[in-house]
DNA sequence: ATGAAAGCGCTAACAG
DNA sequence: CTGTTAGCGCTTTCAT
């Protein structure tokens, strides 16, 4: 069933079924309404393709995933993001294009995806601290936010990202609060921007306190269970061991706590753990004024408000940049609380 | 630069150029060499909505996630099998649809990505044990690969699974072996397929000894990190505690050894954990026939075959299912390795 | 071996 | 308010 087939069956031309389902406004209600009806019981689903070539709108956001490593994608921040953006997609009528990029094929990949045609803006994940894929865009001139942040970059952008050192600071307060000296961070790699501003973070809050952090406790790799098992082993090995972590990802933690469990420590007595994964807030920002801010919302909130600002950039291109940034307010005391519990031990 | 533009600055017809680029024999070689020599100079990307509008082809897959609850997605095996299977769409010039529709919505959105023509073939994903999905799709008539099985299902389909009878049999031998005979499950949510083939291969364990399992010790639940907590610390509150957990879950595994933790009981020495997830083998299926085996390939492994599997079957729509299905050799002991050493000791 | 022309299904001027 | 006429960028007969 397509438009011309439709259109026959009602004895009217084709361009009045599409402006009848499509709201145009010179369309009198009395036809709008069987156009609807015939459209609806014939199950007519106009063609994405044919459409998109005639509006030049691809009507679909592209998210790319750079395949540096195999673990990254683990990330399960990563997903619930992305089901968050989905959710919005689906709800606008956009498609989404997953496309999964080792990182020497990057910059022709965004080429191509916009001289392509098909897609209409792009959500760009995880951002290295110096991030070329920002210039690159810029210079492209495609509609983009980034999920999570490019410190070193200083050319505007737009992101969607949590605070990680205010996040990362007020967890190190905490378990220093809690009498902790001897603390260990398991950090993700260490040109992962969030890895750079959660250690930041981590080192604030000693800083504080007239306290220096032991470079010997700081470590950073891909995040999977084996890396914080090991990393964990050995910091436990040392003549002078931590009696906390705090860890980056829930996967790391998983072997962080195995390793405890090997040691005989007791965990939440001889040693505590803090977690921290997707339980933080998130921030939005499209420059520099301050637009909203959403605190305690989860990663798939992000996802949802990435989502939204994208398409608000793709269907108002003369708007342009929104400029806004606020940091929220985090508060770290009201997270998932379980995930807390054996560190307020 | 669009194919007229190419056209015009060689001196050639659209057609003559179209036809060097898709590699027609009817070409000189002369001109075909010229004409590629050009493209690729000038960066000409052909538009792949116009292509597909022409040719009839989408050019894409979909991916459908259902989303009947929030924590789904964060199965970390979801997102490495969509890594792999990205990577074989990249490499033969296919875009991924990702699609995440709550669970209301599912007949809907199948009937419209293929009258939509946005996608040539389907990649279902979490089949559950009375699996409504394949009939429709059968009814439907769009190629599909069903990443798991629906053991209820008696219409031909094709899948590609881990073997978690197996898997879970062999691990709970293990257990067994090691003297256990308090293990406790933390299974996936009950109406899930593959939840309900772990359980079976757990009592087929039991079972071959003469043994039984306590239904006291088995739970089943979306696969959190919370509900591995509750769980466990359910079960070793009970008057005659387990003595080792098999876990379903990475995730869950981090609760179920938090709570560990909280009670004092050391792993490895008082309690042991397998904990089971990407690091099974995975078996493919096109129907009845043996087609191949891929023991001890990952996750990403398996996205990559059913990617492949389901390319075959859209570019050959006239093979139809190749008809094959073979149980590969599970060697669990060969696993990761540093995931089972807190069991084996 | 190359080109002209028609058309994929839809939208967007431009009439009326 | 409705219809006619052109395309969108590419592929594909059918000629030559």
């Amino acid at each position: 069933m397509k438009l011309k087939d439709l259109s026959e069956l009602l004895n009217l031309s084709p361009t009045t079924v599409s402006r009848a389902l499509n709201g145009y406004p010179e369309v009198s209600e009395a036809t709008r309404r069987r156009v609807r009806e015939a459209a609806e019981t014939h199950g007519y689903r106009p063609n994405v393709r044919a459409r998109s070539l005639a509006t030049g709108r691809a009507m679909a956001i592209g998210h790319v995933i750079p395949l540096s490593s195999k673990h990254e994608m683990m990330n399960p921040v990563f997903t619930d993001f992305i089901a968050g953006a989905g959710e919005v997609y689906a709800a606008q009528g956009y498609d989404m294009l997953l496309t999964i990029v080792p990182d020497e094929l990057q910059e022709q990949t965004y080429r191509d995806l916009r001289t392509n045609g098909s897609i209409d803006g792009l959500l760009v994940h995880s951002p290295k601290l110096a991030e070329q894929r920002i210039h690159l865009l810029n210079e492209i001139g495609i509609p983009y936010v980034v999920h999570g942040r490019a410190s070193d970059c200083n050319e505007p952008y737009a992101w969607v990202d949590m605070n990680n050192t205010h996040a990362f600071r007020r967890a190190t307060d905490l378990l220093l609060d809690l009498g902790h000296r001897r603390i260990a961070l398991v950090n993700g790699l260490a040109d992962m921007d969030f890895a750079i501003r959660r250690q930041a973070g981590f080192e604030e809050a000693f800083a504080a306190r007239g306290l220096d952090t032991d470079p010997a406790l700081i470590a950073g790799e891909e995040m999977t269970e084996m890396f914080g098992h090991e990393a964990a082993r050995a910091f436990l090995a040392q003549p002078d061991p931590p009696t906390a972590f705090l860890v980056s990802s829930i996967i790391t933690a998983l072997g962080v706590r195995r390793a405890i469990g090997e040691t005989g420590l007791r965990l939440g007595r001889d040693v505590s753990i803090v977690t921290h994964d997707d339980d933080l807030s998130y921030l939005q920002n499209r420059g520099d004024v301050p637009m909203f801010t959403a605190t305690r919302s989860s990663v798939r909130d992000a996802g949802r408000h990435a989502a939204r600002i994208l398409i608000d950039m793709v269907e108002n291109p003369a708007a342009g940049l929104r400029q806004a940034l606020l940091e929220a307010e985090l508060i770290l005391g009201q997270s998932t609380g379980p995930r807390l519990q054996s560190a307020a031990e």
